[in-house]
DNA sequence: GCTCCTTACTTACACGTGACACTAACAAGC
DNA sequence: GCTTGTTAGTGTCACGTGTAAGTAAGGAGC
């Protein structure tokens, strides 16, 4: 196999005895041009022996706009959730003919060179960016679609964990969440939901800590605030998490102290990570949808981009998955997958 | 503020009184031009208060190569090992003003959709492409390098497990691994890293067992093998684990059997994740170091690219997390973290 | 005064695509 | 026979950049 050039479509155009713009009326499928079916197959022939592919770059200057869409990462630490999230998003873009590329941002700087190699793409957050971010991305005409997470009720899988524990005979709630600065729009979200919906269900506000730690807790802070809400007037008996990992640190905190779980203390984390059956016991926890956020943000992107119709505001619903650490299952705590 | 279009090169000459290539010249520094310094400073403040910033597009049109590099993700479960090499490797590609974005890839016919929109770019993958995929990037003139991680003796973390074992004195080990083909590319240096790691220390065989499962084994199928093994005329004291998840399926099943970890069994797992302080016992883990394979890699590519000396072979150095799941620590299980 | 050399630029092309405007050939209408 | 309309195309420009080739001005050499 000898060293060929790429082709383009002036080889195509050669090769089918057309011009070049007819090639590119019928790659294009436009239908306002009449294209006899005999020409047609000749230049799709001819593409197709060819192996033509269109240059990415020399379409995206004409068109001014390429077909990119640059998924902006938090420096966080991923879940279950996110990588869902991200695959779900892949698909969506991908059926539109564009393709997701994820970028996760290193510091503070490198979004304004990372843009400038990318340049005239589409890029869509998880999470809001802040103003300068936003000003280089317009400065670049760069459409910028955000998943508003923060609206409220937006959370609903905080509803969720509520409404397990509440189903269970728990009144006096404890909510072990973060203090770290990049889970905060995360967080933030998280607690208002929870507090909200025990409002909602009339039980007493519950007892809300935050714990330092760039991505998971340290046992021994979690088994002080755990000591703490047991031995009160009037003892937490159940603990919602803001992620499996925290509640996993729940775990591990209340074997440190002797409470026996789920039978002293309940314990339902949030996300399904996949060590969640292999906890001890294994963990109740709640398993975010992001298929239909992938939906929804495409959506705002198309209206964004093709002036689509506005999508409606949407919450990514919740779906509980029963293990052992909020009640005692009926047979043995391990569990057999499909 | 007004809707104001991109500005481009000719608005930088024009404000700085000079034609489009003395821009150019400037901006890109060249020293075969001679160019007056209050010239370069008229274009230099011109670009400045107009914010310009290069066509990403034009310029990868012009240059025939893009300032992108792929990284092509397998669709395998994540674990701190990946995430960690994908952010060492944004870092070095960053800083040779390039920018490193990740695809997942989500099925087979998708690669060709994505490069189509990538196009002169360069790719990296840390698993072997088959044929099709190589073929399909040769054609498009995609440069591409692959992490040759199923070199003989890449895998020495293996190695940190076995002598961990070793040195607490156990002689019969087992060897838990995956049947997933999407991750044989990963357990197979593995397993034969462990093996070849045991004979070299005189050991005798050590039994495997590859359980099937997509991201994590199920704890029934653990909990048959641990049962088995640890019933022979010879019993397994020692299990080794592929990773992290494993070895927390290890624990549960364990657990299930009533076996005590470390004193009836020891275990260890691989890849540090984020849960294994959290597990109970608390896990003893390997972690890798991708910084390392990360500066390898782009070695790699500027080999390719710019005819840059060929990088020696590289092995991924693996450090021992000690916890509490090979031998009980001398204080308590818990741990603090700096 | 003429050539020769350096300095400080400018003009013009190429990269590959998409699309608007134009045209040659031919049939229909009267 | 002339206009009008359709079919099946083609010629050419624009997108924004990097750079090779060209050139006008000014001084040195004789």
């Amino acid at each position: 196999m000898t060293e060929t050039a790429r082709s383009t479509s002036t080889d195509v155009a050669r090769r089918a005895g057309v011009s070049r713009a007819t090639v590119s009326y019928v790659l294009n499928g436009r239908s306002d041009q009449s294209i006899p079916e005999p020409t047609r197959r000749r230049v799709l022939d001819a593409a197709n022996e060819l192996g033509y592919v269109p240059h990415a770059a020399s379409r995206a200057l004409r068109a001014g706009r390429s077909r990119l869409v640059l998924l902006i990462d938090a420096d966080v630490p991923w879940s279950t959730n996110i990588t869902d999230a991200e695959d779900a998003l892949t698909a969506v873009v991908a059926a539109t003919g564009r393709s997701l590329v994820v970028w996760r941002r290193h510091g503070p700087g490198d979004l304004a060179a990372t843009l400038a190699n990318l340049e005239p793409c589409v890029a869509i957050t998880l999470q809001p960016l802040d103003v300068a971010d936003v000003s280089l991305l317009a400065g670049l005409h760069i459409p910028l679609v955000t998943a508003d997470l923060g609206t409220p009720g937006a959370d609903s899988a905080t509803r969720v964990q509520l409404e397990h524990l509440a189903g269970h005979g728990h009144r006096r709630l404890g909510y072990l969440t973060t203090s770290e600065p990049s889970l905060q729009q995360f967080a933030g979200p998280r607690t208002a939901g929870f507090l909200a919906a025990a409002a909602g269900h009339g039980l007493a506000a519950p007892v809300v800590v935050a714990l330092q730690g760039a991505s998971a807790p340290d046992v021994r802070d979690v088994a002080s605030v755990l000591s703490d809400w047991t031995s009160r007037p009037d003892p937490v008996t159940a603990v919602a998490c803001f992620n499996d990992l925290h509640a996993a640190a729940c775990l591990a905190a209340a074997a440190s102290l002797g409470l026996t779980v789920p039978d002293d203390l309940a314990v339902i984390g949030l996300d399904d990570d996949d060590f969640a059956p292999f906890t001890s016991p294994a963990l109740t926890t709640v398993r975010l949808q992001p298929q239909g956020l992938a939906h929804h943000l495409w959506a705002l992107a198309t209206h964004l981009l093709d002036e689509g119709p506005e999508p409606d505001p949407f919450a990514p619903p919740g779906r509980l998955v029963e293990r052992a650490s909020v009640h005692r299952p009926p047979t043995a705590p391990t569990e057999r997958k499909p």
